[in-house]
RNA sequence: GCGGUUGUAGUCUAGUUUGGUCUAGGACAUCAGCCUGCCACGCUGACGACCCGGGUUCAAAUCCCGGCAACCGCACCA
């Protein structure tokens, strides 16, 4: 990612700022430990801010789990150091880092390789610490900024490394995606898919990255709450199947090529045309991306303030042959990441097959069993044991596995065919066309990840909700993840008002709302405590309640009212919250 | 990690240059009470802070050193 360079001196008011500051104040989040003076990269959500994460979160498997029937699981934080070792984050999950001994200036030593000698990427990335060493040396690299000689490479692991129990050498790491624990239990969740593809798994959870330096909030954590969803499919029929609820949705794209010309060129372009012009490589990974557009849209981002930005190759994750980032436009730090979309083929599992001996493929059969011919090669121990004695047994098993054409035409051109060091004649063996029926093949499946970070989607939605009104804070969440739904006022606090409001506050929280009530002050003042908080709707009880059972209900973002009788309330508002009737459907219009 | 700037109640801040009535002032918020008739009214009262640790000094919010944290820049960011 590339932040958008900020002028020296920030504005003291900008936005993040405001919200920093109103976050803290108003118990939506602020960095834990502050008794002991805090560290970098850790926050604590107060109640309100745990609230909307809940809600949003809520949102998101209304999406995914419910809707699209993706499955929910919950896996451990600590992971044996195996699983890491097999996902490959042992090896790249970390960075060679050089210090200049004079300036004291940090580099990447990889980077520095492919800027100054021209060594590409895949290989600098391969070569260890003493290579990285030599190579330095050998092509006098000096510090770019002062001229200084370069120190010692050392790793710096970005997992967090811990003990297993106690004993030392079982080693744990705090993950850095909740995605391993998915893909380490893929037999069972494929057995409970029912053992069809293609099906999802979703996990929300947190997950721990060392970052060098985490700045920006809840933007950049060192713990923090991760989604990943991954969506496993059959490599052969990658043909989405939902695609058509989102084909014509608009996607804005920063393509890598667009990128490589150093051109800032977006892309607009239907969902369909991506795929149909190859921008992007998969159906599902467009449908999810799609999704992950309409979704961050309901949490208030309008789709033009957001895009999604293609990984250059060396940019991308190990894992990944396609990345695109969902990025949104956030006022002080400039394009911002939300969500990651990458294409991780069949790499995880391939390598949790091939680390823990457990088969991950799984078996398709074909609607049609498939008869085909086929060469097969039966070797001839009565011929081998004589010619290769004890090495017979070997022999034979290599004969089985090689290919068989290749033998048959290297046979026939010189009447024998080299097995490794070992020559085998015609005698040894038989060659017969066989025919043979297939039902179904095995395979490894593909997986497409989304991946989300909740904090950032709090944070997005925090921004993208604040207002200034009349000089006065509110903050406009969509209605549906707002922290809380109902304020309850009396207009004044004394003749029988408080006692009312406090039966429809009762009322209303047996209905299940989340109801706050307040009588302290002016009953201006309550709404501007309600708008800064934003909840959506005020309830007020006045005299002409006790009279008729009527109360006012207050829009918190255009501030009209409309008057309803309380026993209408349950229904109206839970079809209010439900985004099934508007604001001017709760009553009559009232004038205070 | 480096450099620059900064650190005073829940929040924003005055005071730091030139050490001393600073027992640290104000505003907003909060709480208690009065008031209250639809958008932060007013009044009375209460709660509440010098980032942490050393040092200099008769005396430190103020000066010095170290740590921690924040912001900005660099670097890093699956």
């Amino acid at each position: 990612m590339r932040l958008n360079r900020l002028p020296n001196e920030t504005k003291a008011t900008d936005k993040f700022t405001i919200i920093d500051e109103l976050a803290r104040r108003r118990g939506f989040f602020w960095q834990s430990n502050d008794i002991y003076g805090g560290v970098a990269g850790f926050a604590t959500y107060g109640p309100l801010g745990a609230k909307l994460k809940q809600n949003i979160e809520r949102k998101l498997r209304e999406l995914f789990v419910n809707k699209l029937g993706i499955l929910e699981i919950e896996s451990p934080i600590i992971t044996p150091a195996k699983v890491f070792e097999a996902s490959g984050h042992v090896d790249h999950f970390k960075e060679p880092m050089v210090e200049c001994l004079k300036c004291k200036k940090r580099f990447r030593a990889d980077h520095l390789l492919q800027e100054f000698a021209k060594i590409d990427e895949s290989e600098s990335e391969k070569m260890g610490l003493k290579e990285l060493k030599e190579a330095i040396e050998k092509h006098n690299i000096k510090c770019s900024e002062c001229g200084g000689t370069l120190g010692e490479p050392k790793l710096f692991l970005t997992m967090f490394k811990t003990t297993i129990g106690p004993y030392s050498q079982a080693i744990g790491y705090g993950r850095p995606e909740a995605a391993q624990g998915i893909f380490v239990e893929f037999r069972r969740l494929y057995e409970m898919a029912r053992e069809k593809l293609p099906f999802g798994v979703l996990q929300i959870g947190h997950a721990l990255r060392n970052e060098i330096s985490p700045r920006q909030g809840l933007i950049r954590l060192r713990e923090f709450t991760i989604v990943d969803l991954e969506f496993f499919f059959d490599p052969e029929e990658p043909d989405c199947l939902l695609l058509k609820d989102v084909e014509n949705e608009k996607l804005h794209l920063f393509l890598a090529e667009a990128k490589l010309r150093g051109s800032e060129e977006i892309t607009d372009v239907t969902v369909k045309e991506a795929l149909r012009k190859g921008y992007i490589k998969t159906e599902w990974q467009a449908f999810f991306m799609a999704c992950f557009q309409k979704l961050v849209e309901d949490l208030g981002v309008p789709a033009e303030k957001q895009r999604f930005i293609e990984k250059l190759p060396w940019e991308r994750a190990h894992y990944s042959i396609q990345s695109f980032d969902q990025q949104f436009y956030d006022e002080r730090w400039g394009w911002t990441e939300v969500s990651g979309h990458a294409y991780r083929t069949d790499y995880d599992l391939k390598r949790h097959m091939e680390f823990s001996g457990q088969d991950m493929r799984v078996y398709k059969e074909y609607e049609k069993p498939v008869e085909r011919e086929q060469l097969v090669i039966k070797p001839i121990m009565a011929r081998l044991g004589p010619t290769f004695k004890k090495d017979a047994a070997a022999v034979a098993k290599m004969l089985s596995k090689a290919n068989a054409e290749e033998i048959k035409v290297s046979i026939e051109k010189s009447g024998h065919y080299m097995l490794g060091k070992y020559k085998v004649l015609p005698e040894h063996m038989e060659i017969q066309r066989q025919k043979v029926v297939e039902r179904g093949r095995r395979f490894i499946p593909h997986v497409v990840e989304p991946s989300v970070g909740s904090d950032r989607l709090v944070y997005v939605a925090l921004e993208y909700a604040y207002r200034v009104k009349d000089d006065r804070t509110l903050l406009s969440f969509p209605r549906d993840i707002a922290p809380i739904q109902i304020g309850i006022y009396p207009l004044v606090s004394k003749d029988g008002l408080p006692e009312k409001a406090s039966e429809l506050h009762e009322m209303l929280l047996d209905e299940g709302f989340i109801v706050d009530y307040d009588e302290a002050g002016s009953i201006g003042r309550r709404y501007a405590r309600a708008d800064e908080i934003g909840i959506p709707l005020g309830i007020t009880v006045d005299y002409d309640t006790l009279k008729d059972n009527t109360v006012t209900i207050r829009d918190r973002d255009s501030w009209r009212q409309v008057r309803s009788s309380i026993e209408a309330l349950p229904e109206l508002l839970c079809k209010y919250f439900k985004w099934k009737i508007n604001f001017e459907d709760l009553g009559k219009p009232f004038k205070g």
